[in-house]
DNA sequence: CTCGGAGCCTGTCTGC
DNA sequence: TGCAGACAGGCTCCGA
């Protein structure tokens, strides 16, 4: 589910809710979250939350001296759902997994499939993904082409590699392509100066729309009120095998690339 | 390095 | 109606 505009998204409201906000305990209801070395968290204040890649990052404030500040860290992965409440409110669905539990209000984390991660990292640095993040300043036109350079992989898959860029997902990565015209089959270091420029463009340009219109939902992505968003509304490509270009009118082909959907116009992607 | 496949999970939809 | 199989927004491991 959640790419980096639905992160962002949640992101984006969680942070008036619960920023200086003091934190009574962390609740973990699914034994799979199986959390080593469970740091101490009661009276906690969060100092800020943002966006890691596809992680939702809450900064922590330190106990004392000895003990610095603190990282948590959600990964939503596929199903993943952070939701604001207050305690009473919480449903007990077999979905809940943890709840962080605030002096007043908690957010509940719903996630179906189960593959969601909660982390802890004791400097920023740890907690940082290793790839560069698309909005960042570091991220231009010849940084994306060093990274692309001399590369064979097909450049569908390659958006999808959080470790050089992060924040693409399996929806954002086809849009994008479309978006630039690039054929998702092309060997990624094949792509000229003029095709780089195009991608480095579609790639801020849809992220930023579809942050715009809160994330894509299909039936799992909900924002921290339980909403979803209304992105999908403006997908050109994505999960539209069989209808028409939005462009061109030619028919609109699904493919698999490594085990994963990827979905693209023929006449328009070269 | 890159690929395909399996695995982690549950739920939903399709076709027989 | 029942049931098997495919598929789903992420990511990691394995062997080739």
């Amino acid at each position: 589910m959640p790419e980096l505009p639905e992160v962002e998204t949640i992101v984006r409201q969680l942070k008036p809710l619960v920023t200086g906000r003091k934190l009574v305990s962390l609740v973990i209801l699914d034994p799979k979250l199986d959390i080593e070395n469970k740091p101490v968290l009661k009276g906690r204040k969060v100092i800020e939350v943002r966006r890691l890649g596809k992680q939702v990052g809450i900064h922590l404030s330190s106990l004392s001296r000895e003990k610095g500040s603190l990282w948590l860290l959600f990964h939503l992965r596929m199903t993943g759902r952070l939701i604001w409440n207050t305690c009473r409110t919480a449903q007990k669905k077999k979905s809940l997994r943890a709840k962080l539990v605030f002096d007043r209000g908690c957010i509940s984390f719903y996630d179906t499939r189960r593959f969601g991660v909660i982390d802890f990292f004791h400097t920023f640095a740890e907690a940082l993904p290793r790839g560069i993040d698309p909005f960042s300043p570091g991220f231009t036109r010849n940084r994306l082409a060093g990274m692309l350079d001399g590369s064979s992989q097909a450049i569908k898959p390659w958006l999808l590699r959080q470790d050089r860029l992060t924040g693409l997902g399996n929806i954002y990565a086809s849009e994008t392509l479309f978006d630039s015209c690039i054929d998702p089959r092309r060997p990624s270091g094949s792509l000229n100066v003029l095709e780089v420029r195009r991608l480095h463009t579609s790639v801020k340009k849809i992220l930023r729309r579809a942050i715009e219109n809160c994330g894509t939902t299909f039936d799992s992505f909900q924002d921290t009120r339980g909403k979803t968003g209304s992105f999908q509304n403006f997908l050109s490509v994505y999960g539209r095998d069989g209808e028409p270009c939005p462009k061109c009118g030619g028919q609109i082909v699904r493919l698999v690339q490594q085990g994963r959907s990827t979905f693209f116009c023929p006449r328009d992607q070269k």
